[in-house]
DNA sequence: TAATTCTTGTGAAATCCTTCACAGCGTTAC
DNA sequence: GTAACGCTGTGAAGGATTTCACAAGAATTA
């Protein structure tokens, strides 16, 4: 039904959307949003368009409204639970960005191997043994894997979240995994950002 | 010339045919690169075109030909120099990850405003204060920025950073950066990514 | 009241990206 | 020798996404 391109923009507007809210903005229209978003005002409509939502000609879409409409679309009425695999520096990054932010999608639990890091208590999300993680996935429902392990774990960590049950995958590490079809995997690959943007740059200073 | 994505995927090639290459694989057919990189055959073919190497109907491509045109695409001869800001989890696991690993691609400075993090060298890279930024980036001519500092400081350091003449910026930081068009900026967004994740693990799941 | 000026919502066009399909060609099999 | 095979390179088709462009409509102004 919504592409995968503009669930994405939905969750960058909602971002924005908040901090209008939180300004005091009660309106806003489509050309404010897209110079916001960097995006097109048509684009921003089209996007509009798969919420309910509808904007009026004069007063532009209504902010609150709007939150509500992409929360419809965005947020599972019952909440999900996610899973994060792998405490290192990146791992704590996510845990410390996202712990208590979300209602309606939270980290509520983490694993590793090392067991100095496990039995604590980080940002407010337990950490647990490695060896419990397909356990725990079941009884805690989680549908929902975050993996920031090193390369070399991260198909083995794929394939235990998967067997658990888990229905989507955010994946850190610079592999591609091979999970079941049914299983949504998105990649971040920094590696390749980074060249791409040291490419781009070489391109623009060559007048490209 | 070559669109965004193409370069992405070059970028993506690359690891697979250093692994290929590691594992002692001297050629390598098209249908095999898109079964590792989860892709198509085709599109593989497509991507390569923009490279000036050939394949060959019989043994597929030369993976050390293949590896040499894709740095020739996406390498300067001379290197490129890459500055990090914002010395905190992500910064370190950014740093943990690149330093030392592409000659032609190192980061040679890191930033951050906490004077105890600073006069330090965190993986091999020293880590300066905050105000020595613009300088630095001029001296060392550094022309990428990776911008892992705190949504409410990532536009000031981006203005810096684009003042001191960097021409691409890898940001990590939820907000949309307001730069020169002549700067390439890519964003790496977890929460959206997460988010979308977290939508289509559940579409999928209600059978759509 | 009527004209003007904003906007939204959305078919239609345009653009970009991917896939198809096949000619061309070494190699192997017989 | 020649037929059959499997791959590359690429024009052309197909699909997806973005942008254009304009009808419709509410406020504002004269």
């Amino acid at each position: 039904m919504a592409s995968d391109k503009t669930i994405g923009r939905l969750s960058r507007y909602r971002r924005i959307l908040y901090s209008l809210q939180a300004s005091g903005k009660a309106n806003v229209y489509s050309h404010e949003l897209a110079r916001l978003a960097r995006g097109t005002a048509a684009q921003v409509r089209r996007d509009l368009m798969v919420l309910g939502c509808t904007g009026s000609p004069t007063h532009g879409y209504d902010v609150d409204c709007l939150i509500e409409s992409v929360a419809q679309v965005l947020d599972a009425p019952e909440g999900q639970r996610v899973a994060l695999v792998g405490i290192g520096n990146l791992g704590r990054a996510v845990l410390a960005y996202f712990v208590g932010r979300r209602p309606k999608l939270s980290i509520v639990a983490a694993f590793d191997k090392d067991p100095q890091k496990v039995e604590r208590v980080t940002h407010g999300c337990p950490c647990l043994p490695m060896d419990s993680l397909g356990k725990t996935i079941r009884e805690k429902c989680i549908e929902v894997g975050i993996i920031t392990v090193p390369a070399g774990a991260a198909q083995e960590v794929a394939d235990t979240l998967c067997e658990a049950g888990v229905m989507g995958l955010l994946n850190f590490a610079p592999v591609r995994l091979w999970v079941p079809s049914t299983v949504y995997v998105e990649d971040i690959d920094v590696t390749m950002s980074l060249e791409k943007v040291a490419f781009f740059a070489r391109q623009v200073k060559a007048g490209a």
